[in-house]
DNA sequence: ATCCCGAGGG
DNA sequence: CCCTCTGGAT
């Protein structure tokens, strides 16, 4: 298990490579944010970014997303994948914040996952990026990276996951850490073909010197 | 554990 | 073709 001393060596070298790293996600509300977070499950934010415009456009407030058509919002997001799923999600969460939350994003974690299609690591991106409270959500870059590294063990939840990284990364680092990891995960710890030869990390990590042997053996 | 689910990359 | 994408609900 990597050690908490070489997490943060890891994370500073992944800090140098992404030294403003932030969400990709474009919005210009609160509630926009949190409508985009939501459709980015298991989605790329590239098509996120492709589908919100019209979304928002013709729905840009609650009030609006809580009276729409279902119909019509499934066709708007169907690009996204998941679409009958998250359209049903991003209106009941509407009308939920209209009903429930005064028709503001709720400012706590607890709260927001009362909302539909909400889960932990939705809230935790939300509370982080909206209120700054501190918390590390734990998507699938996070996880793959975490996991090869040797931050956690292999089986660890997602929930572990999480607890690995905050014990190890000091908690005003948290947020930021959560940034870098997804870039570092997206652009080069990718999940099918990581660019362990071009790593800067790779003395630090298991999994990346386990892949670079096998290449070496592939070749002999 | 399984379903949802289109787009893009390899 | 197969795998992956800032997961969540059942």
């Amino acid at each position: 298990m990597l050690s908490g001393k070489k997490t943060v060596e890891a994370l500073d070298r992944m800090e140098v490579m992404y030294p403003d790293a932030r969400g990709e996600l474009d919005y210009e509300t609160p509630f926009q944010y949190l409508i985009a977070v939501i459709l980015s499950a298991q989605a790329t934010d590239v098509s996120v970014n492709k589908a919100t415009p019209v979304l928002f456009k013709a729905y840009p407030t609650a009030e609006k997303l809580a009276a729409a058509p279902l119909e019509s919002v499934m066709e708007k997001i169907k690009t996204i994948g998941l679409y009958r799923t998250k359209a049903k999600n991003i209106i009941k969460a509407s009308q939920m914040l209209i009903d429930d939350f005064e028709g503001e994003v709720p400012k706590t974690i607890k709260e927001m996952m009362k909302l539909p299609g909400v889960g932990q690591k939705t809230a935790n991106v939300v509370a982080g990026d909206l209120f700054g409270v501190p918390a590390i959500a734990v998507d699938t870059h996070l996880d793959r990276v975490s996991k090869r590294l040797r931050i956690c063990k292999q089986s660890a939840t997602v929930t572990e996951v999480e607890a690995a990284l905050m014990k190890k990364i000091p908690k005003e680092r948290w947020i930021q850490a959560h940034h870098t990891m997804i870039l570092f995960g997206r652009y080069h710890c990718t999940a099918r073909k990581p660019k362990c030869p071009d790593c800067p990390l790779l003395d630090l990590c298991a999994e990346g010197q386990q892949i670079m042997k096998k290449k070496i053996d592939l070749t002999k």
